[in-house]
DNA sequence: GTAGGGTTAG
């Protein structure tokens, strides 16, 4: 394999490309201004100054003039140039050259070259070297190991490491941090704590880098008491040692307490980079706090890493999911490099939005700037199809999915194409669909067919689809209510009496709904039944006044969605939650859990919506909630993300 | 004497 590579190729052609080349070289010698420097200097300094895409086009020059003499200093510089233009091109232009050229590679330069394939993601030409590699060091090893662990394949990683030990039986704390890394990537914790006795017997457990992958492997595997324990451990906090801490925080969903380590970070003076504004740009998207979000934003710009594509990506997500679509699409625009997760961030917020037309005009420009989808853009592409209800770009592209862009629709996909076809009503394709799928069948795409059924009150396929889904696992507590909802909207009432039997033997529990809003940081967070919060009496006092006013605007309360088994009382508490409860505070409410007869997708139904509606209407106020997929914007009466129900 | 390691976004 690598053999071939290093082939030598015909050389090019002297005639116009060799005055190009030269016109090129003039011009480089102009740049620089040293044109008495010879080219492997240049390159060297080029390469060294971090010019790495002039230094390989120098190198190209150098290779047609022929005749120069290259040595490690420039062959390192190369090195360098490659992995950091990540040009696999270069990569192949220099490691011809120094086969054609007979370069003997001392160990040190084996090295470097298996490196520059690693990086470069050139894996099966570096594991070709590396097995035909007379002599491998620790470094050498190191390497390779890292290289495979980059590529996710954990498990190949392990048995590398295994075999280095059992050769060489040396390993350092770099082996260790980035075999850590590989546990990371497994979610194994048992092998993790292995590692970590043994990175403690061997004495290098003071080692900043392994210090940060075990901080990251514990939280990973679930243990944020070992990450931290590990980071109270840690003689100097680094930037990194902060940085996975914090994630680790948020990962475990503990957002709070991770924005107010960030802030423990800032007061410690410890010099934050453009991970740390990523981090913290999602923190405050799951927070919902948009005060924190507009600081860490001014923060980012400010320490100048307002270029960082995934920073700015993070912002753009953020500010689509806050509902500020149009911020989020100027933090778009200005970003230098953008990449596909910048753009799919973007086509979902839009679809999010009900702003499909807008999210496929993105999507098509996407492709006419040639950046290749991939199965995230089409997940939010087609699901931006199917809130809007645009049929016919929906199957469209997902047609275009396989015959165009070579990649197969997955189930998620499929079922969004059910949800579109169901919303339609065309609830026979959409079987037809689910039929024709080249897998079997999934939760996800029965369930769609199910929701649609409810809808269109098609009791015969929506006991079909019920069927299906039971005994498939493993069983989602929302396939469950979808069901439920069925029987009671169709006052199948026996029938929603034995799937709540079901429910209680297979210990499904419905979590009681819960609603929190922000107000000058402090959050009120309200459960279903609950009259603990110190101003319930004038909470519910307000929302009889706004139910009264609404209900004269023609509101009436679907209470056919709600369970047979409820009792006046708990009607009332479920009539009385959620958004309505945020709203008579005048404010703008995010919750997390929707009121019970949400649980089935956890999205606003259409008594909120109608009711929110109808608030909006009568305090003329402008109205944003949360549910769990995206953003409602109610105004004068109107709802910008489009009815879906 | 030179080389190899940790944290982020959809």
């Amino acid at each position: 394999m690598v053999e071939q590579n290093l082939r030598p190729k015909p050389k090019p052609k002297p005639s116009k490309l060799h005055a190009d080349v030269e016109e090129k070289a003039n011009n480089n010698e102009k740049h620089l201004n040293k044109s008495t420097l010879g080219l492997c200097d240049q390159i060297e300094k080029l390469a060294f100054r971090k010019r790495y895409q002039e230094a390989l086009e120098l190198f190209e020059i150098l290779e047609i003039e022929g005749g120069h003499e290259i040595t490690n200093r420039t062959y390192d510089a190369l090195v360098n140039a490659c992995i950091g233009s990540k040009s696999i091109r270069g990569v192949k232009k220099v490691t011809n050259y120094m086969f054609n050229h007979g370069f003997e590679l001392d160990q040190y330069m084996s090295n470097r070259v298996l490196l520059m394939h690693v990086k470069c993601g050139m894996l099966i030409d570096a594991r070709t070297l590396f097995d035909e590699m007379p002599h491998r060091n620790l470094v050498t090893w190191n390497t390779m190991i890292a290289g495979v662990v980059d590529a996710g394949d954990f498990i190949e990683a392990y048995r590398l490491f295994l075999m280095m030990w059992s050769e060489s039986c040396e390993a350092d704390s770099r082996t260790f941090a980035t075999m850590i890394r590989a546990t990371a990537g497994l979610g194994l914790i048992y092998p993790g704590k292995e590692l970590h006795s043994c990175v403690v017997k061997m004495g290098d457990s003071d080692d900043v880098y392994v210090a940060c992958s075990l901080i990251d492997m514990y939280s990973k595997c679930g243990s944020i008491e070992d990450a931290q324990s590990i980071f109270d451990a840690m003689s100097e906090k680094s930037t990194v040692g902060w940085n996975s801490i914090i994630a680790g925080y948020a990962l475990h969903g503990y957002s709070e307490e991770a924005l107010s380590l960030y802030y423990e970070m800032q007061d410690a003076g410890v010099p934050m980079d453009h991970f740390t504004f990523s981090i913290v740009v999602r923190i405050c998207a799951r927070l919902g706090s948009l005060e924190h979000a507009k600081q860490a934003h001014a923060g980012l710009v400010r320490h100048g890493f307002s270029l960082d594509t995934v920073a700015n990506t993070a912002l753009v997500d953020l500010y689509s999911k806050w509902g500020r679509i149009e911020d989020a699409r100027n933090v778009f625009d200005r970003m230098h490099n953008k990449n596909i997760i910048s753009w799919n961030a973007l086509i979902a917020g839009y679809g999010n939005h009900g702003r499909g037309e807008e999210a496929v005009e993105l999507f098509e420009k996407m492709l006419s700037q040639r950046m290749r989808p991939n199965h995230v853009t089409f997940l939010a592409v087609l699901s931006a199809c199917s809130y809007s209800g645009l049929l016919d770009h929906g199957w469209e592209i997902f047609e275009s999915m396989s015959s165009i862009h070579n990649i197969s629709p997955r189930a998620m996909h499929y079922a969004c194409m059910i949800e579109l076809l169901g919303r339609e009503g065309l609830l026979d394709e959409a079987l037809a669909l689910i039929r024709d799928a080249p897998f079997e069948p999934t939760i996800n795409m029965w369930a769609a067919l199910l929701t649609a059924c409810r809808f269109h009150k098609n009791l015969e396929l929506g006991r079909f689809a019920a069927e299906k889904l039971y005994g498939m696992g493993p069983e989602k507590l929302s396939n469950y209510v979808v069901l439920l909802n069925i029987y009671n909207s169709m006052g199948k009432l026996e029938e929603a009496a034995s799937v709540i039997h079901t429910l209680k033997q297979k210990g499904l529990r419905m979590l009681p709904a819960c609603t929190w809003i922000d107000i000058k940081k402090q959050a009120h967070a309200f459960c279903s039944g609950d009259d603990s919060h110190e101003m319930t009496k004038e909470i519910y006092q307000r929302l009889d006044e706004l139910l009264l006013e609404i209900s004269k605007h023609g509101y009436s309360p679907e209470a056919r969605y709600l369970l047979p088994d409820v009792d006046k009382k708990e009607e009332q508490m479920l009539l009385y939650h959620s958004e309505k409860l945020a709203v008579a505070f005048g404010l703008i409410s995010t919750p997390d859990y929707m009121p019970l007869q949400l649980m089935q997708s956890h999205r606003i139904c259409n008594d909120c919506h109608n009711a929110l509606k109808l608030i909006a209407k009568v305090t003329e106020r402008e109205i944003v909630v949360r549910d769990a997929s995206r953003f409602h914007r109610f105004k004068d009466g109107d709802c910008s993300c489009g009815d879906y129900w």
